[in-house]
DNA sequence: GTTGAGCGTT
């Protein structure tokens, strides 16, 4: 099973990939996204990371309030997409 | 060439 996983605060020139190999140090990660504005393109400085059931408590806990790139990340289980 | 709380496309 999978679990999506919101990141916010992140810095504006983060990109998937790097979340991805963020996450990946700390368990299994499905896959990553960084949203970006659809007007301009620029990063909106927060994404959603796909992780395993499993190892989602763990992410949360190892990412959330930790330091990428300069700021403090905030992780937390994501709300549905409705 | 900027910005800083938030929950994303098909």
């Amino acid at each position: 099973m999978v679990r999506t996983l919101y990141v916010g605060n992140l810095p504006w020139t983060t990109k998937s990939e790097d979340l991805i190999a963020a996450f990946t140090q700390h368990g299994e990660i499905v896959s990553g996204r960084i949203i970006t504005d659809r007007e301009t393109g620029r990063s909106r400085g927060f994404g959603f990371v796909e992780v395993g059931d499993e190892d989602a408590e763990k992410i949360i806990d190892a990412m959330n309030g930790a330091e990428f790139g300069g700021r403090v990340l905030t992780v937390s289980e994501a709300k549905a997409r409705q």
